[in-house]
DNA sequence: CTATAAGCGAGACGGTACGTCCCGTCTTAGA
DNA sequence: TCTAAGACGGGACGTACCGTCTCGCTTATAG
């Protein structure tokens, strides 16, 4: 397989093969309708009452079309996400780290709340549950560039003195994360800007007393 | 098995009607094979692959049987989950807060890690993201109770002056339970007793540096 | 219904057991609702579509009860039918062989185009074929009562030498009641007046030209 | 198997869709193995006992594809039938009409007393009687073809003078099927060769007896 | 400037599990 | 003792999708 450069998921990808160098407008066209058609039946129905077939025929290609190039829904999906909707949530520093982490948690609940985004990435983090590719994929291509965001957030943070240098910044990002997931997907309280308030204030403050002084 | 009470889900339960009134003996015996069947099948093949047809099999029901009491396998699941493993993590007060909190998430940790719970756990909060009634249940039923166990042993170091007043306890609780939901789905990370400790000391202590003075 | 006698299928009853003495009125309640509900539900949905636990329901009865006292929902509806439908196309003697048969035949047609005697028939006659025992009844209940009505006509016309003596009686009542079935259950022709003058004439007559002279 | 054409059942085929266009060698093996599970089963357990389930299962196809070409069980057998066993009675002229009526009516009880074609027939006449459609098809398909044969001998000696021009053919036709389903339904009596020379002759004479001369 | 081979649509196929209907049996409580 | 009630084990139903498999058609370059 002559497999240029031109494909967007590299080492990890889900796709089984790269898009041909020769007939790649078809192929093209194909892909851009089986995205569209993922991402719609999946605002419209939801993950769960997706179907390839339902995919197939929305986007006028055959079954063996989608599997030739994805082995699961979900890859589909992840796919059709990653390529259409990989806006980073990047925030500008404000040059302290209380606010840029406040602002960076609450953009990221904004989008978790307001768009499709939130019960999109429910469904593929309870998918990758079931599939270890998908994790695989999911983690490494989707969770883990937004966690580097955010590790960058802290690592600025941190060559300003605004953090302990004794902290783990890995345990740190959980703490920031962990919560958010939490909530998005047991649904016990709101993801509204409050929580990322609160959240972003108390994780930097700690829960101990301050020592007098 | 605790199973003192004849009812063990009375408000919230997924069942859909009480098994009261004129016959029970038969029930009683289907049910707990049910369960077991339901629990062995979780633990040899993995919740997706679970099958009602494979329970009804396996337990010598028939899939009638189940369906009249549960709506879905993610109910089944749930439910013999609650019936027959609901140990609580419970742990002996110290008297300190950060001492207690540790051997709580490190429990907790330990029961995910190794034991059947934690592939269990992840597949039914997967679940419960295609299933609203799967997740009240999930949520109610279980989340809650540990949640509870947790708030208290927060609320007993609040007590004793060992937290800031000013923190609010749903956040905090978020920052324990979350990160350990969080590497338990995302599986970026190990959830052993090194992360228990740095957790709650990081928690606790907060991210910022301690002012000097 | 009339109903006077204990027991009106006595030999050969699809009743499994006959109402005992004792309990008699509770008994004839249940019977009797049972039989209302098979019919009002055989006029309603059709025999295939009916099912016992449908009888049950409507007739207020157990499905226990039913079973108790009938092996299949073909008994219960032939037995329904024996008990409250019985009664016999009689037709009073013109003195003429071939008005009499006419006469016997027309009505017999009328019942089966312009009541629900018809699908009834035909659904139980169906049910014969795959059930010997309601084969049997049905015959022997039914049937034969039918038939032996009609082999009375012959055996006067018969008497009064309206028929050939060598003619096999048998045979004969199968050329009246063979078409009129088979144009029941097959549907290729009506089963209007015109026929029925139409067949009586042609048996009586035959096919082959009357030798001239 | 005659089966010269591709498209066997033109007109009224109980089959919903034709197998025409892209694919169709597989096909062809499936619906072979089909037919002939179905008839198997048909003579093994007798068309009531017969399952769609059990036909997938032994000619090796997903009960998919069998409901992708038939509606029902019914519809199987009788396709099977009208495929298979299509055989028509048909019996060389000996130039007078009892003769040939008898030969083709001895022929026709034999084939029903002798053959797995009896139950076959009764079967699917008792369907009929609980699906239009069946009813229909088995009609035009089968029914007719047997009585267009039987109406050709008749039409036969009325040609050559040996039937009344007064006679209604249709009805004639009835007075010689109608005994037989009769007989093979309600077998109140036996399809032996007496009763077709019976039959015949007293259809033939007429059952009044002959003016003297 | 074809030819040719890959990708494509179409859709039948064997298959799994679904959730439902109704079966006929059973156990129970009450009249 | 019989009844109403209804849970039970069971068989088959008809359906939805699965993932695989031909089958011809389309089409874009390689010869």
């Amino acid at each position: 397989m002559p497999k240029s450069q031109p494909s967007e998921l590299p080492s990890a990808s889900i796709r089984e093969r790269s898009i041909g160098g020769k007939t790649r407008s078809r192929s093209e066209k194909a892909h851009a309708a089986i995205f569209q058609a993922a991402l719609g039946l999946l605002d419209e129905v939801g993950y769960a009452a997706l179907s390839i077939e339902a995919i197939a025929e929305r986007s006028g290609s055959a079954k063996t079309t989608i599997y030739r190039w994805w082995p699961s829904k979900a890859a589909v999906v992840l796919d059709a996400y990653i390529h259409t909707r990989a806006r980073q949530i990047a925030v500008k520093s404000t040059g302290t780290l209380s606010d840029d982490l406040e602002r960076f948690v609450a953009a990221t609940c904004r989008a978790l709340r307001e768009t499709s985004a939130g019960p999109a990435m429910a469904a593929l983090m309870a998918e990758a549950q079931n599939d270890p590719k998908i994790a695989q994929v999911f983690r490494e291509k989707w969770i883990e560039g937004r966690r580097s965001v955010l590790k960058g957030i802290l690592s600025d943070g941190l060559a300003r003195g605004e953090l302990s240098p004794a902290i783990d910044l890995e345990v740190l990002a959980d703490c920031i994360y962990g919560p958010i997931w939490y909530r998005l997907l047991n649904q016990h309280g709101p993801l509204k800007d409050a929580f990322a308030k609160t959240l972003v204030r108390q994780v930097m403050a700690g829960a101990a007393p301050r020592v007098s002084g």
